[in-house]
DNA sequence: AAGAAGCAGCTACGGTCGCT
DNA sequence: AGCGACCGTAGCTGCTTCTT
């Protein structure tokens, strides 16, 4: 049925202002629709402006219902593209979604293979440059969405003295390569996590999070405001994580699938195993509840390592554990830089489930991770 | 034809309950 | 506590209908 005729008053069409508001922000959420909080901020913003004064306020309802036509309109617009595998795609435009899709296909795929990653191609030292494909990820100038890095083409020095790469994106051909700034853009490549990894998550945290609409999404940074703890169950972390996107300062309560932490959250991981591993010594069943708080309470004072009951998880202050995150990703700019091939065993590579080079590489780091780990909880 | 709005069907998620 | 089943709700999809 559709809308019921309007009773003498003009029928309702959206200002070409508010339309080129709505297209961008469509553009930017990959044609997807934004969250309810965004749909109200936008009906509050049209009704405001001066154009509408004196006229009937706009409904957030209003504004989704935009967003449904107008995606609907570009999908029917664009013949399926997913039926034609050659298909350009470009990191910008209307094929951005395919884009995603490949990029988040790769990364699901990899998830699913997260506890048997160690299939041993990369220790063929037959490429170094293809070796690092699951190891790097880079910032696509184009949209500002991180990709796993294929392969690193070649390296510049950028007028400004940045070091630059010529990146080649998984799932990706030449067309879509891009120079990038090697300090700023390219980093080791964020994990995804595994059920029993959601404790490693904690507020404050920098995260990769998978921004999506139905059939298309991005990967982009985030920071966690908020971890809301579940029990876990057959299916699963049930937990739930409500996140900003730095991008466009969005928010969204999100499932840890959509989460990818970063390998400097690898330490807390470690703690968590130890902890695990003495209670088995002591041979006491240790709930994986209690381990948890005594996860997080590590990235507290001594005095504050007492146990908490679970819901004080919410309550952490992770300022502490964020400064660590931040400070070990944007103070070691050496590590970004890690992509040139000869420099990727100077990188601390700490995830030894999803991302080796080699055992004896990997041993290593996680030996100086370990003492890292405890470093810090002494230092706590 | 274009744009706004409504609808039915489907799916994912969250909560609860009962059983072991 | 862990697990499975069930149910209600919200959101999405793919349209269709109506107005201009």
């Amino acid at each position: 049925m559709g809308r019921p005729p309007s009773a003498g008053a003009p029928a309702f069409r959206f200002l070409p202002s508010e339309v080129a508001e709505m297209e961008a922000r469509l553009l930017q959420l990959n044609n997807g629709i934004p969250t309810r909080a965004v749909l109200q901020t936008l009906a509050d913003k049209f009704s405001a402006s001066p154009e509408r004064a004196g006229k009937v306020a706009i409904q957030p309802k209003q504004v989704w219902n935009w967003f449904q036509n107008r995606r609907y309109s570009h999908r029917a617009k664009t013949p399926r593209a997913a039926s034609s595998p050659p298909a350009k795609m470009t990191p910008s435009g209307a094929d951005h979604h395919q884009h995603a899709a490949n990029a988040s296909a790769f990364r699901a795929a990899q998830l699913s293979s997260v506890a048997a990653a160690h299939h041993g191609s990369s220790s063929t030292g037959k490429n170094p440059v293809e070796s690092v494909s699951v190891e790097f990820e880079a910032k696509s100038a184009r949209d500002g969405a991180w990709y796993d890095v294929a392969a690193f083409l070649s390296h510049r020095l950028f007028e400004s003295g940045d070091p630059e790469v010529r990146v080649r994106f998984s799932g990706f051909g030449a067309e879509e390569d891009e120079w990038i700034n090697v300090r700023k853009c390219v980093r080791q490549r964020s994990l995804p996590c595994e059920a029993t990894e959601c404790v490693a998550v904690l507020p404050g945290d920098l995260i990769l999070c998978f921004q999506e609409g139905k059939d298309q999404a991005l990967y982009y940074d985030a920071h966690v405001l908020d971890a809301q703890r579940r029990r876990h169950d057959v299916r699963g972390c049930r937990c739930r994580f409500l996140v900003r996107y730095d991008h466009d300062s969005s928010e969204e309560i999100v499932p840890l699938r959509k989460v990818c932490r970063r390998p400097e959250t690898d330490y807390r991981l470690q703690i968590l195993h130890a902890a695990r591993a003495a209670a088995t010594n002591a041979d006491v069943h240790t709930p994986p509840k209690e381990v948890k708080v005594e996860l997080a309470s590590t990235d507290k004072s001594p005095a504050e390592q007492k146990p908490h009951k679970q819901h004080k998880m919410m309550d952490v202050n992770t300022d502490e554990v964020t400064m660590v995150s931040t400070l070990e990703q944007d103070e070691t700019p050496g590590k970004t830089v890690a992509p040139v091939p000869s420099a990727t065993a100077e990188t601390r590579n700490s995830s030894s489930d999803t991302v080796m080079k080699g055992a004896e590489a990997s041993s290593v780091v996680e030996d100086d991770d370990e003492v890292q780990a405890v470093d810090k909880m002494k230092e706590g």
